[in-house]
DNA sequence: CAAAGTAGTCAAGTAGCTTGTCTTTCGATA
DNA sequence: TATCGAAAGACAAGCTACTTGACTACTTTG
């Protein structure tokens, strides 16, 4: 039988390494990042160049949220936004070099978390965990994308 | 070596699990439960009854932050307030039948969504999951409680 | 038993979104 | 190619879930 446990758990697992990255980043001089920043920072690194109306679907927030989101974030020198190559509305928006040094900084503390934890748990539970969540990610996916705001 | 995913895809598995059991809840007459309320059941169904401030403590929240969303939960029918056996000053919460029957739809969606899982990646691999989840959680509580707030 | 600390409340302020409205530009249709 | 609905973004105001600040009532400590 289930013991419905796990959801709980991967709840407290995943807030306790996004609260080793915040110190983290906090120490390299990224301290003035927030939770919804982060969801910004992987779309753009995936697509190499988002509008605001594409991050605002990918975060599920309004596109004046994400304008706002977006302005500060281009205040604080993560983001560049440049004009669209096609469309004279739209503002292409693109990571600047302290912005992927950001992206770089979180992936090498997951990288060392999940060291940490081949440490603990062994490789090949590690590697049995790995390839579940991706399996589970895999198939939720498949009824719509999974929104990434900060909630819950 | 570690691929680094594993923070990224139980955010993931975690949002996706929050979304579906948001839609049960709704569907089951408990629409206005809001994310941060998660954690104030978990808390007062395991300790039976708790004060305001250690429910702050708790959620890492303001005292005052907790009391406002503690009389929200009183008008919604949730929890009671009532006083406290030694402490004049304190009051003590409890969940009502209401507050217990939103647990409990919350606990049976959680397994049922683990049966899903078992379904779709093999009992054997979810225990592997679930024994993974935990050590690395208990590792993680050693160094202080991890906060439930709702970020991240 | 006085002084310091704690539980809770009331009130005001704030951050991060929202909704509403507008301008500019695009793309489809006639 | 003229026009007209739709879409990208900006500006402004509103809202919600917290925060900080100031206070009262009660408890604990020395």
């Amino acid at each position: 039988m289930a013991s419905g446990d796990i959801p709980g758990l991967m709840g407290l697992a995943f807030r306790s390494v996004m609260d080793t990255v915040h110190e983290k980043l906090a120490e390299q001089g990224f301290g003035d990042v927030r939770p919804a920043h982060g969801y910004v920072f992987q779309l753009l690194s995936n697509t190499h160049g988002s509008t605001a109306v594409e991050i605002a679907a990918h975060l599920g927030i309004t596109k004046q949220g994400a304008t706002q989101l977006l302005a500060e974030l281009e205040d604080r020198g993560y983001v560049r936004r440049g004009p669209h190559p096609t469309d004279r509305r739209a503002r292409i928006v693109t990571l600047t070099e302290r912005g992927w040094a950001c992206v770089a900084a979180v992936v090498a503390e997951w990288r060392a978390i999940e060291e940490g934890w081949a440490a603990l748990v062994g490789r090949e539970n590690l590697d049995a965990m790995h390839a579940g969540l991706a399996a589970i990610v895999g198939e939720a996916s498949k009824k719509g994308p999974i929104m990434l705001r900060p909630l819950w």
